[in-house]
DNA sequence: TTCGAAGGCGGGAATTTTTCCTGATGGTGA
DNA sequence: TCACCATCAGGAAAAATTCCCGCCTTCGAA
């Protein structure tokens, strides 16, 4: 934290709806000579918000926001400024995750089972504008792509798989037609195909499909 | 330990299978006065274990753990010690979560999406051996109770629950309708009421709350 | 640069599903 | 016996879903 680092800090901004998980991000990262936490936030909104007015050199998202996802709120950024560096930290250790993350645009993805070094680790490589999987996910991608593993879900395109989500989740077309900022029309026609795509004839039968791929949570 | 703070300081046991939570907790804690940590365990296995050696004032459990769940973790602590005093913190915002964890024994129950004061307070009144419920919980579980909710699958009639585990499986009203040798009305009311009596708006709500009552298989 | 394919959005109309109400039947316990 | 409830099912109305369409925008290939 001298004058001579301070220059060669990262800044790091912090996406996370749970505050206390929040704290951990803070105290890990900010132990870490070179690392300095330059703002927080709570939700998509406020994250694209705050991330136009702090242009920090890596933001560490979480995947679960209340809003719209993370992968949702990082496309946005992306929209606005092509160069940040997003690196997706989940508690989802299913490699669809990952995969949706990088295909979206996220230079890493980390597990929050990973050790906490690896956390570190990834922001430091991810600053420097690399690439960062984490070891667990690395494996879980490989094998994924090797096995041919999940077709269908592949086949969704990511407004799709987002309203997919959604429904798994147990959300009504209505609210999802809310959190998305969509017409319930909009919403309603992405389930047919969705259901089309996947060949399901009813909703349990898309639950079970989606939790079979590990497409639990949010 | 010197004598005078020993005993008053309340000891508290983190369990969290994700490192980087463990250390949030670990801060917003420690920065409290009068409360220590006494240790942390990332499983259920050695939760158990490291309870048993430290003996602290107040557990401090995540639902979620590798093994098996955090309520069951619960359960063997109590059977043991029975004096245990528990916080549950999960990120779950259901009622159903918290609901089964008073059941199982538990003082307390904070969700991750609580300010970080709300842990600390209900730290606190945990240890006092007094209940603790945050606000955000309490709302959903008086509602709960009041609208009828999901007060379990036990209010369904035989008729009305065999037609759930098949709406459950995946079969679609006519295919329950041939199975049973119904009409595709009365199959189609008998849904309506099942879905009425459980509080459910949609079948993906459906299949979870089978799933949390533990009617899967057959 | 132009073109075409594909994703995304959403309206309209037809269709299907769901809800709500109703009535009939048979069993059960007070 | 009688009230009650589960079960079954039909009709009508309401809601959801499907299928079709057109309009944008983006993006890569020709």
């Amino acid at each position: 934290m001298n004058v001579d680092n301070a220059e060669k800090d990262i800044t790091v901004f912090l996406v996370d709806d749970h505050s206390v998980v929040r704290e951990g991000y803070r105290r890990l990262l900010e132990r870490s000579a070179g690392i300095r936490i330059t703002g927080e936030a709570a939700n998509a909104a406020d994250a694209y918000r705050e991330f136009q007015r702090l242009n920090p050199d890596v933001v560490v998202m979480d995947i679960s926001l209340p809003d719209v996802s993370g992968i949702e709120a990082m496309r946005h950024m992306l929209a606005r400024e092509p160069r940040a560096k997003v690196l997706m930290f989940s508690m989802h250790e299913e490699p669809i995750f990952a995969s949706r993350a990088f295909q979206a645009g996220a230079l890493g993805y980390v597990t929050k089972a990973s050790a906490p070094e690896v956390l570190v680790e990834a922001v430091r490589t991810v600053a420097q504008g690399k690439r960062y999987l984490s070891q667990d996910m690395a494996q879980a991608l490989a094998l994924q792509s090797v096995g041919g593993g999940e077709m269908g879900l592949k086949m969704l395109s990511n407004r799709e798989f987002e309203v997919m989500r959604l429904l798994v989740a147990g959300d009504t077309i209505s609210v999802i037609a809310e959190k998305l900022l969509l017409s319930y029309k909009t919403v309603a026609n992405h389930q047919s195909a969705i259901r089309q795509k996947l060949g399901v004839e009813t909703s349990a039968q898309l639950v079970q499909l989606a939790q079979r791929h590990g497409v639990v949570g949010l």
